[in-house]
DNA sequence: TATTGTTATACTCTATAACTATA
DNA sequence: TATAGTTATAGAGTATAACAATA
């Protein structure tokens, strides 16, 4: 097959190679999950709430990295499907805390269980050392992820 | 932190839990590349336009796991911002050729560079042994989607 | 005055159904 | 008849700007 732009093939270790390998990934997970129809955006939203809590609506935002009236929108589609409900802050009157009904709990852990098996089958298929190299790169490369993000937020000060 | 739902850690091996690292490592990749305000579903197909050269208007809506009116769409959108051009197929009337322009393989070098100093950071903020499993998990895992791909699409029989 | 959230507006992205033109 | 592509329609996802209410 002719090369029509000389590039890194996914597979050289080179960072460009690493992405292309990357893409191919977020490609084949966002395929994955189908259950209840939900997509990226509320899935990731509702996995939020589901492992943290309630929580305020700027805050998903922000957490979200989406814009606070997008954030305001999604929660209101979620809400008509019944996945989250708004409730009252009462230790400020302006605020919404955002909460994930049960039937949204259930919808996101049966579409994680979907990209999870999903993942496994991809795993399965590695030799061994592969195997356990994704098992470290992985939560690696999330927890390296994490510690940028408490950095460049405000750590919770006194 | 009380944790609201009992789930995996990112962190512990599970398909679950190694999930949960990929949402994280993607939502981190889709902020990375800001050149030219280009879209993910853009910046993938002008990627693949650039990969493998002109193609169906078709094959590509396939290989990029969208409808054929979604890229119909995409590639009026993106024709229309310079980046591609439709040409007629000589060998058959009904089809359409999609090519990058030379500007469109441009922002699309610029974008992939975005991103993988993006990976590259987080990569370099890791230990040693972990680097080296990176470079061999995540085109491990891009070779394993590959065959499958290949082996679920007819291979191009004489 | 600053912050929280919503509304208004305007794109992009996406799918299904119906249509046109060519094979 | 089947395939390639477009048009029509509709809804999700996104952002910025303007606004309302509360702190």
């Amino acid at each position: 097959m002719h090369k029509h732009v000389m590039e890194p093939a996914p597979g050289n270790g080179s960072a460009e190679g690493l992405m292309i390998a990357v893409e191919q990934l977020v490609r084949y997970v966002r395929r994955s999950a189908t259950a209840g129809g939900l997509s990226t955006a509320a899935s990731s939203a509702l996995g939020r709430l589901g492992r943290e809590g309630p929580q305020r609506l700027t805050e998903l935002a922000r957490a979200e990295n989406v814009s606070q009236p997008n954030m305001t929108q999604l929660v209101t589609r979620m809400e008509r499907a019944g996945l989250v409900r708004r409730t009252a802050d009462r230790t400020d009157g302006r605020g919404v805390l955002v909460e994930a009904t049960d039937t949204g709990l259930e919808l996101f852990r049966r579409r994680r269980t979907e990209r999870a098996a999903a993942l496994q089958q991809l795993i399965d298929e590695l030799p061994e050392p592969e195997q356990r190299a994704v098992t470290v790169a992985l939560p690696a490369l999330a927890r390296v992820i994490e510690d940028r993000q408490a950095r460049s937020s405000p750590p919770t000060p006194p």
